[in-house]
DNA sequence: AAGCTGAGGTTCAAATAATGAACCATAGGC
DNA sequence: GCCTATGGTTCATTATTTGAACCTCAGCTT
């Protein structure tokens, strides 16, 4: 692995930390040695990546990644177009409405909007789904290509609740019929007593880039409505997608022939 | 320089351009080849931090840092703690009020609190703010190491207008100056026909982290308003920082002692 | 249509930077 | 005063990075 790769991965390490670290523990949780990661901390800094407490000489994510974030949102607003979207479905659908982004080999929830009710599924702000757990990650991988499929199937998949589909096989036929109904159904996959369903949001092109997915109690949700949510997260996610990349062109590869080449 | 700092340069050098660019642009704007620059950014787009437009083929910062960002603000809001003190001197003042922060090198804006009148200055969140010619620039500095002064006198200073002190023995006298009051003065460093007052957030170490700022028309600015707005610049900075760094107890030297060591 | 131009992208021997075992320094606990 | 654990550093060894030259393709010129 270059190691360009290893400090970001670093980076990344150190960002699913709940608490800020010291080097000795950053070195053991990122496999690397000591001098290693210091060096690659030190250069970090330099950039204002991480910074270290003065006091306790524990790292932290630092500072640039707020400037770059800034600096791309105010280029790329895909959050400020999204969210109306997501609150609209909120309303329209009365349960919890969340937006996923892929980034870096994951998909995180990048918003949710709760719904005006008490009881209702709680989703947190930049918590990771799970490809294989989640109606987002079904719906996500549905729409990648098959060298994707493969690869995420690959890895060993975790069962999360007694409903979690583990079997490549059963996923498969999960992506098959997300494919063909243009959303996915998350039948208690991550959390018991939840069910959820979600569309992607795609790039011209037909990749994915994140998705829309609303979650509610299973108690109270028919299979009508479970489809009909699935139904309207499509359309909001194209809605999306159509405001957020507006004119531009398709290329020459369709939307159709994109998926799982 | 290290393969991560070349690759973070590339970064930074990106997140600067105000249009996407192709690959030989990066490499020139680099200093890369344009082998290694395509590996970099290969590199970087495995990771999130760029993307690549599959039409143009051009490249722009990717979603990671959005999501690094969130991270840290979630666990280290600086921002959100800071604006409600640069609203309310907005409010007192009647003039702009920006905060700025340091990142890799540089002191860039992040925030700005225009004042309910149509005669002010307008200030762009995310510009960088040169150190020998802006209030805040002064402000961080007469509050830094003196190593890091040298350092920062030594390169070539640019003369912005007519009235830019460029000669790096007076703006070390305006330094002091400004050390000994708590907030800088900049008469028309910048821009012609603005004058403003800054003085530093400071890290529990001592060690300035940003500025807060108040930028107004020279025309409508006497003496003793600047020096006003300077005072009220300092309490709003320290207000800030005791708010963000809360009961975190001072390290060994105090914030006098560590004042240009 | 043939030939050019300049873009993105790739290869592999040579050059350079990354690596990590062993080291030092310091702080806290007993 | 010793022990241990932490952060931090060194330098010979080793693996990665580097970049000139190359390929490929799309658009433009003649």
């Amino acid at each position: 692995m270059s190691t360009i790769g290893k400090a970001l991965s670093l980076l990344d390490t150190l960002s699913r930390l709940d608490k800020e670290v010291g080097l000795t523990d950053i070195a053991r949780l990122c496999a690397l040695d000591k001098a290693t990661a210091r060096r690659f901390l030190v250069e970090l800094e330099r950039h204002g990546f991480v910074e270290q407490d003065p006091d306790s000489r524990r790292y932290r994510i630092g500072s640039a990644p707020v400037r770059l974030a800034r600096i791309r949102e105010a280029r790329y607003p895909f959050l400020s177009i999204a969210v109306p979207f997501i609150k609209a479905l909120a309303d329209t659908s009365a349960e919890t409405v969340h937006l996923s982004e892929f980034s870096g080999g994951r998909l995180s929830t990048i918003h949710v909007e709760d719904p005006p009710r008490a009881h209702r599924i709680i989703v947190d702000v930049g918590s990771l789904l799970p490809f294989h757990a989640t109606a987002s990650g079904l719906a996500f991988l549905a729409f990648c290509p098959r060298a994707e499929i493969d690869q995420a199937l690959r890895k060993p998949l975790e069962k999360f609740t007694d409903h979690t589909v583990v079997d490549p096989h059963l996923i498969r036929g999960l992506l098959d019929e997300t494919a063909a109904r243009g959303f996915s159904i998350s039948h208690q996959g991550l959390e018991a007593g939840v069910i959820s369903a979600a569309a992607p949001v795609r790039a011209p092109d037909g990749r994915p880039v994140g998705c829309v997915a609303v979650a509610a109690p299973l108690s109270r949700t028919t299979e009508t409505a479970i489809h009909e949510f699935g139904a309207q997260a499509n359309a909001a996610a194209n809605g999306i997608s159509e405001k957020y990349y507006g004119s531009e062109r398709l290329t020459g590869t369709s939307p159709e022939t994109r998926r799982r080449d």
